[in-house]
DNA sequence: TAACATTTTTACCGGCTGGTCAAATATTCA
DNA sequence: TGAATATTTGACCAGCCGGTAAAAATGTTA
């Protein structure tokens, strides 16, 4: 299975860490440009109001706990009129997670197996944590799908997501072998990176507790940065 | 806040990796001591029931997602009598989240200030990852509650598990200052541990698809263990 | 065993659920 | 413009939702 997404948030990767888009839906004209006639204009914004009110709807009550009429008046929209553009609320969920997949999992695309082990990781993580930041409604929509057993993205994960960590793994793999790395296992390097970023998204509320941070402080991100990079870095990676 | 439950788990902790209890609902006995009128035999045994049946149904699908014909079905009795026990669906669920709570922090209770702070750190990973291993459903419940906002369990976490973390977190410090531990924030050290090793239990399917693992595998453990103790004891601890 | 308390069942309720249908309205374009 | 097409609406449905009430069944104890 071939992927080819790599500019679709480079430009976060050039420099140090620009804004991501607010929402991923901006871009609906870039269809996939099969021949299934042409989207109306009304059609592209409708389903992308859609899109953007499941994302808010699914990401805080999973798929069970969502209603169409709740995310029908979150799209300010009749729920008949919803089910006019999806044909079902598995559809709305199923197309929702297949378009996010991608935006998700670039960061780990962008990992080079041409560049430097200590850039690559820190890049990785840096990237991670901020997609933690500032798309924190999809990291929750993806965490209640798996918690569920992904029940609708299972095959994604058995074929596009296995494939791609088999991929990048070969990469670390590769620098352990070239002697930059110290031997561990790629996999679950992968899952900690996935695991420690993702939490700042997930477990949000909690972290938040914790530390007794307000709603719209996020200053805490710093430090997470400091602590995963020493964390992943500091251990692993030989000078 | 006082908590006392050092006993609870710390079976596991004397030896490597003995077994958890496979529901925590065998010792109904030890209720809240209070007046509150002796319980019934049918009583205990059926809240109980109640309890692991809710574990099952809330761990799946969250607090919204579940329903209580579902929970009365997985509990082998009817709506109306479940509803003798418990007054609503969100008294279960409280009542099911208060009281895995404890149990559910037992592993950094046991972090104590006189021990050896690699042995400290590798035991509470260990036991950390034993739990995601052994009470996955517990895992997911507490995630899936704190990805809706923490909704039931806010104040809890606002107080206990404030204080719990101020409380380890100052234990570190106190490390670090004698120079036995790298300068990092405790707290998010405290934060990547959790991550970490929970995300085995939350993501479990996830997992089982990138690594192709059948669903009774948890040889993957054993890597994930490795790992682990690599990350945090060979940055963090200086010798 | 009889009186009492506990537990379980049956029948039910109003509101919400995902979803349908046909009619009404708005938009596009020859 | 007007016909064709695309969109929106309101009325509706069967089944599920959390929860109630009261009677029936069961257990406890003197």
């Amino acid at each position: 299975m071939r992927h080819n997404r790599p500019e679709a948030m480079s430009d976060i990767v050039k420099d140090s860490l620009p804004a991501v888009p607010e929402t991923a839906f901006g871009d609906p004209g870039a269809e996939t440009g099969t021949a299934h006639k042409q989207k109306t204009r009304i059609q592209i914004t409708n389903e992308a109001k859609i899109l953007e009110a499941a994302l808010e709807v699914f990401s805080k009550d999973g798929f069970r706990g969502a209603t169409l009429d709740r995310i029908a008046s979150a799209a300010d929209m009749s729920k008949p009129n919803l089910l006019y553009y999806f044909s079902s609320k598995e559809d709305i969920h199923i197309a929702l997670l297949t378009k996010l997949l991608d935006l998700w999992l670039a960061p780990l695309r962008n990992l080079r197996a041409d560049g430097d082990p200590r850039e690559e990781l820190s890049l990785y993580i840096r990237h991670k944590l901020q997609m933690s930041r500032q798309l924190p409604r999809e990291s929750r929509l993806f965490a209640n799908e798996v918690l569920r057993g992904a029940q609708h993205i299972g095959p994604l994960l058995k074929e596009d997501l296995h494939d791609l960590v088999d991929e990048k793994a070969a990469i670390i793999q590769s620098w352990i072998d070239a002697g930059k790395l110290a031997p561990c296992d790629p996999r679950h390097v992968i899952f900690a990176i996935w695991a420690t970023t993702q939490h700042y998204a997930d477990f949000d509320v909690q972290i938040r507790s914790v530390l007794r941070r307000d709603d719209d402080d996020q200053s805490h991100y710093a430090d997470a940065e400091q602590l995963l990079t020493t964390l992943f870095l500091g251990q692993l990676v030989k000078d």
